[in-house]
DNA sequence: GAACGCGCTGAGAACGATTCTCAACAGCCA
DNA sequence: TGGCTGTTGAGAATCGTTCTCAGCGCGTTC
């Protein structure tokens, strides 16, 4: 737990700088909701969704609402500490963008436990692919779904 | 375009066979809208979504509503004709299943030309994954986003 | 082939997630 | 402090999909 915890807070300190900047360079301002809906994302474990994340800030700020959780989403996509994953059929959440590292999912279908995974060989494959095909790849979404060990026994 | 041609008809016909069993089995009942909306839903290209499929539609019989579109598309989901998916970032499309075989897709961000793949090796070496995770795998969803041919020149 | 029971249909209402609208509010700078 | 402008919460609006319901037609029975 220990280098892990090091390397989330680096993350979060990377994070908050970027939030930073696109604020300044975009003229916007910094408010106690947005500074809250943040720190309550970039604390949370990844693989939430808008209405989680809204119920973990009115927890803590009864008076916020959905409308500004969404409108805050949507600024840290814009500014890349975010991105938006849609997983199983229309499941859209978010977790904190890696900067300097890939990774996919396994997703459990029975508890909705969702595990990263990286795979050089795989990704040397996809690129095989899209060579065979003519294509020039920019993103792929690969997601492995079935039973995690917890729930298999 | 020889072999093609006949390899879809045979598909064709499985998959109306598929339908007429379910019907048999359900107590349900054959319709002129279920025939239409199956028959145009088949003889597409696959991965449409229901609101192309409901115009395709209405061009042969404009009193078709989109409740019956959805309806039949439900229907062909749950008799294993056919298969929603979610592309991007929420487009949802439907393509006929194919029982004998797996594909996964390489998608044009630029045009939306979605070209279908299979590549054993990932295949492997994505039951590898699942075991080093204890997983036990139902299925996946592999899509890689890019430019095509076409869209790169 | 008339009658009947029940599944099917279209129109529009309802829904859930997300975005938009707008009037009140709050940073930030002079 | 005042003023300019970005921000906020509540509720309306949107979008794709599902639901509701009264009327319609498929398929079976006699
Ligand atoms: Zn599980
Ligand atoms: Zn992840
Ligand atoms: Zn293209
Ligand atoms: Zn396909």
């Amino acid at each position: 737990m220990g280098p892990r915890t090091v390397e989330k807070h680096v993350h979060k300190d990377e994070a908050w700088e970027r939030v930073r900047r696109y604020l300044a360079q975009k003229g916007l301002r910094s408010t106690g909701q947005r500074d809250l809906i943040i720190e309550t994302f970039l604390a949370a474990s990844g693989h939430i969704n808008a209405e989680e994340l809204t119920r973990a800030v009115k927890r803590r700020n009864r008076g916020v609402g959905a409308a500004t959780v969404y409108r805050t989403l949507r600024l840290l996509s814009d500014c890349g500490v975010a991105v938006a994953r849609t997983f199983g059929d229309g499941e859209k959440r978010y977790e904190v963008e890696d900067h300097d590292g890939h990774h996919d999912h396994l997703i459990c279908e029975s508890c909705g436990t969702i595990v990263e995974f990286e795979d050089d060989e795989i990704e040397a494959l996809q690129d095989a692919v899209a060579k065979r095909y003519g294509f020039r790849l920019s993103r792929h979404k690969h997601e492995l779904y079935g039973l995690c060990r917890k729930c298999i026994s």
